[in-house]
DNA sequence: ACATTCAATACAACCGGTTTCATTGCAAGC
DNA sequence: GCTTGCAATGAAACCGGTTGTATTGAATGT
């Protein structure tokens, strides 16, 4: 591959020349810039990127850990990252973490050697189980989806609180009193925060909660259709099951079906998230919209200011939500 | 950051001994390593990846172009790619193409400017469409998945011919004789190999094949649903549905439910790909096992040969599949 | 006791750009 | 005509590591 010294004796220029003709060709007069130009494009010189980089102390690149790329919700969450990626010209290393802590802490040393400029954290672990090196330098980091908002780093995510009070709502709209919950997993603070707001829902209808009609499983198909025959075969008179995720609901009608439920009428399915399945579902998931592109999107868009220099903090941004409201949800008596 | 400089100052070494310390510890005398390990903990220094980087000319980084990361198939064949690159310590740049030759093109730029030492992509489009520069630099390119196996570069795939052909034959063998065909794309090479599977299975028994019973369409839940409601309000009597992906099926098998249709007593259906999703269809759905995760893995693997120097040029991979046989085909008649 | 050998380490060049500072030359102003 | 100013360009330092070559010094052999 050609190198600007070859360019630039082609050009019979010096190498600082053939520099600006690329990066601010005002500053050439007008017949060496074409003279420069045309022994680049004859030689098909491109600049090394490795040299520039290395020369500017920075990547242009991005660190994206994701739990799980296979999820559908967090692979579009990074489409969204990606988008706005692309239009600032910056490129993302996207990282497989199985939400392993020790993995993600490698991936936010790629920092500190000059990997990558920062890093975008689909998941709830705070950066300072991540990176013990106090004060020591700053990482660019911003969390989205599931974020924790008590960090001193920007965070992109929904209410889930008030979005799980709206979804519960909805259910006892429907005449639903018996409510049974497929929880994620218990150790989450999305779990937490959901199952707050089924209770503030049931609160403000001066309802109980019945802590026995809960249970907790992993946010997947296989998790959804565990808990769900947990629960169904335990809890005879369930009129509706509130999940945590799209995901744990599709299990959750497997398993109904499978335990001879007629769906909707004797039993209401709701999910959370909203992914494309959900729509194609028998019967058509009753869910909660969550905007995973658009949140991919913004905290690039948050990480980008970082990047140039906008000092930006205790940003916690929640996106609205919506009710989507399909057939999986039926009204009772 | 602490450097390399000032890691030897405190040592009393110099920077080469330094680097030795952690390139090849075995070239240093006990006491010295001792001392410039203590001084690098000390200073926390890390070595600046950026500067080794450029040094050894490589990036240590391969590019994975997706045609649409959002895609569970792909998303798990990213999957695979990604175990094994780690394995091997490199990173991941991800790149959602859209099928878009251009970014594609622009993605393959980055292996001349330094950015990626090689490219993975998840698609058929030929390498020397994205890169006209003929021979002039040779690009580390492995094609996965749905490849065009003409080039002479490595790709990991299915033979997805007789994969359809055997899909196609359990359909016969289940009594099906009016067989539609949901397809994909029909400029795309998968979609014609397919369909020559089908082909085949019906000239080993003689039987012929009516061009009309094919609906083409984009490979997705909505295509599937759209192409199902056009050729089941045309064709009255299929009995069965062959459909070219999980998701289009899953798209059918909402059209059909909506057109009255009652699965899978008065029609089957089939899919491909066997995507987790399919499982928990009502009715589970019958498909053909791609090995996305294996496929990517085995790409990467292609891949670190190129790398490391190993010329794989003509391999063309073909994995194994299996009919996974669930409730949404039935025997007729 | 002196030559030989080898391990341990230092020195300095190098990777390929960018950028600062210096220099040149031409045009405008007095 | 000489100075001033500015645009255009070149020379060289620099980014932070790695590595080939030179150097030192201690151990070994005769």
């Amino acid at each position: 591959m050609a190198q600007i010294r070859d360019v630039a004796k082609l050009a019979a220029v010096s190498p600082a020349t053939v520099s600006r003709a690329f990066s601010d060709p005002s500053k050439l007069s007008t017949t060496t810039l074409e003279r420069v130009l045309a022994a680049a494009e004859e030689l098909k010189y491109k600049p090394s990127s490795l040299a520039q980089l290395f020369r500017e102390k920075r990547t242009n690149t991005v660190l994206v850990m994701v739990p799980d790329i296979a999820n559908v919700l967090f692979a579009r969450v990074v489409s969204g990252i990606e988008r706005v990626a692309v239009e600032n010209k910056f490129n993302l290393i996207v990282s497989d973490t199985g939400d392993d802590a020790a993995i993600e802490s490698v991936g936010v040393e790629m920092v500190e050697t000059y990997r990558a400029d920062g890093v975008i954290q689909l998941g709830e672990r705070p950066l300072d189980q991540l990176h013990h090196e106090g004060e020591h330098c700053a990482i660019p980091f911003v969390q989205a989806i599931s974020a924790d908002p008590r960090g001193r780093y920007p965070t992109v995510g929904i209410d889930d609180r008030s979005a799980a009070a709206m979804m519960a709502e909805h259910l006892l709209a429907c005449g639903h009193r018996r409510i049974g919950v497929l929880a994620g997993l218990k150790d989450r603070l999305v779990t937490q925060e959901r199952l707050a707001g089924i209770r503030d829902a049931l609160a403000a209808r001066e309802l109980p909660f019945d802590e026995t009609m809960v249970a907790y499983g992993p946010y997947s198909m296989a998790g959804g259709e565990n808990s769900a025959m947990r629960l169904l075969s335990r809890e005879r008179n369930v009129s509706a099951l509130f999940c945590m995720s799209d995901e744990i609901a599709i299990g959750a009608i497997r398993a109904a079906h499978d335990l001879g439920f007629n769906l909707p009428n004797d039993l209401s399915i709701s999910g959370f998230d909203n992914i494309e399945f959900g729509k194609y579902c028998t019967p058509p998931l009753t869910t909660v919209m969550q905007p995973a592109e658009r949140i991919g999107e913004v905290a690039m868009i948050h990480m980008c200011d970082i990047l140039r220099g906008h000092a930006v903090t205790g940003i916690h941004e929640m996106l609205s939500t919506e009710l989507v409201v399909r057939a999986s949800v039926r009204e009772v008596g």
